[in-house]
DNA sequence: AACATTGTCAAACAGCTGTTTGAAGTCTGC
DNA sequence: GCAGACTTCAAACAGCTGTTTGACAATGTT
């Protein structure tokens, strides 16, 4: 019930993070929540950023060796052969949501990530893409494997909205209170939404993409 | 080419605020930007987050406009039979898309905006809550009525989906680099490439979702 | 036992924050 | 030309920011 000074301020920064957001909160806010000094803060992780990079990385990293674990369990049963997409989709996405329905500070994260991900802050998307790197050039490649008749292109973008979709999916319900009241609070439910949302979005048919005007379209012929 | 005190602020405001966030963004960067005195901006506003809200409102008030009367004209057209979801989704999101597209200011209001749908401060979600009302209003209706056999918490949440996934669309390039080199220059592309996710993921089959744990469905029916 | 390491704490630091003030300037209509 | 409203400006305000310091206690090592 009492971890560590430096445990303690973590989970105190965490859970005020996704409250106010990366500026807005202040070191005395997280030491006071956390019932430490406010040295403590600088004495443990060396200035702010450097605890908010410690707050992400904590979970983050668990969170993208759960998905490669993942994928690595698919690709072994699949002994060469390409994934399905919706497998693909599931374990990358499944974890993440998977994530959010933990209430033991799961939840808290997932919406504070959903944020990051599209954070002006320049050391925020730094580290993010540092985390990220691995992950998505795994996942890239088995989907490129499973989809080949999607140009990688097309297929980058898709999953960029997919993205999207995740980060609003678990960004809580006061995101969702513009559009009326809606109940969040059944996981189970939320991953079988998404899911059936966002496979849907990855195998809609290709859109027409021109590369002029969208207007009279020129059927000029390559020389 | 040098409007008035009022709109340099709001313009020079609007910048910064997408480059920087909300909070990061102080008065004398914009003051400073917009060759402005540091009172100018009190004077005219009233206080940093009237000055904010005015940023929002400037633009968005015309944004939900647009899609009123798109919609209305849809609806005109029709002559009292529903309309094709494609249509619909078209009219909403091709609007944000088409002022994400507009270099003058445009495309830097619609990346602030995604943002501050998920963002934490209140005050925020208050206005914007306040001038999504009528909107989203007229868009539930229509959209209940071209997809009748879709259940309506089902059809908000993809609704909700389909905003993380333009939110997204439209953040800009500095959160596609995590994904790899990608090309968001070309708006018509973009405007083709996330119609046909929206309407994929909008069309997709309905997931079951029990109102009990997944793994063993019980076939309980009712007494 | 004495030593070194590690952690905690109150206090202070310089710097930046949004906001207010009151005087100086600028523009109207008479 | 002068009154009156509107706008600009430099300066100051109290309050909060992240960070540092040096003294103190706790813990483990020789």
């Amino acid at each position: 019930m009492e971890p560590d000074t430096r445990s303690r301020i973590l989970d105190a920064a965490e859970s005020l993070l996704v409250q106010h957001g990366l500026d807005a909160t202040t070191l005395r806010m997280i030491t006071a929540a956390a019932q430490a000094n406010l040295a403590a803060a600088n004495y443990h992780f060396g200035s702010k950023e450097a605890l908010i990079e410690a707050v992400f990385r904590r979970r983050l990293t668990w969170l993208n060796e759960q998905r490669i674990a993942a994928l690595d369990a698919l690709e072994v049963e699949a002994k060469g052969a390409p994934l399905k997409p919706r497998q693909i989709v599931e374990s990358f996405f499944g974890v993440a949501i998977r994530m959010a329905a933990d209430k033991n500070g799961g939840q808290t994260f997932m919406r504070l990530l959903g944020r990051a991900y599209t954070e002006p802050t320049e050391f925020v998307r730094s580290f993010l893409a540092e985390e990220y790197a691995a992950v998505i050039a795994r996942y890239k490649a088995a989907f490129f494997k499973a989809l080949p008749d999607v140009p990688q292109e097309e297929f980058l973008w898709r999953f960029h909205f997919m993205m999207g979709a995740l980060s609003y999916a678990v960004s809580g319900a006061d995101a969702l209170s513009i559009l009326g009241p809606i109940d969040d609070s059944n996981p189970d439910a939320l991953y079988a939404r998404l899911m059936s949302f966002l496979i849907g979005g990855l195998r809609a048919p290709l859109p027409e993409v021109n590369s002029k005007p969208v207007r009279k379209a020129r059927t000029k012929r390559a020389a």
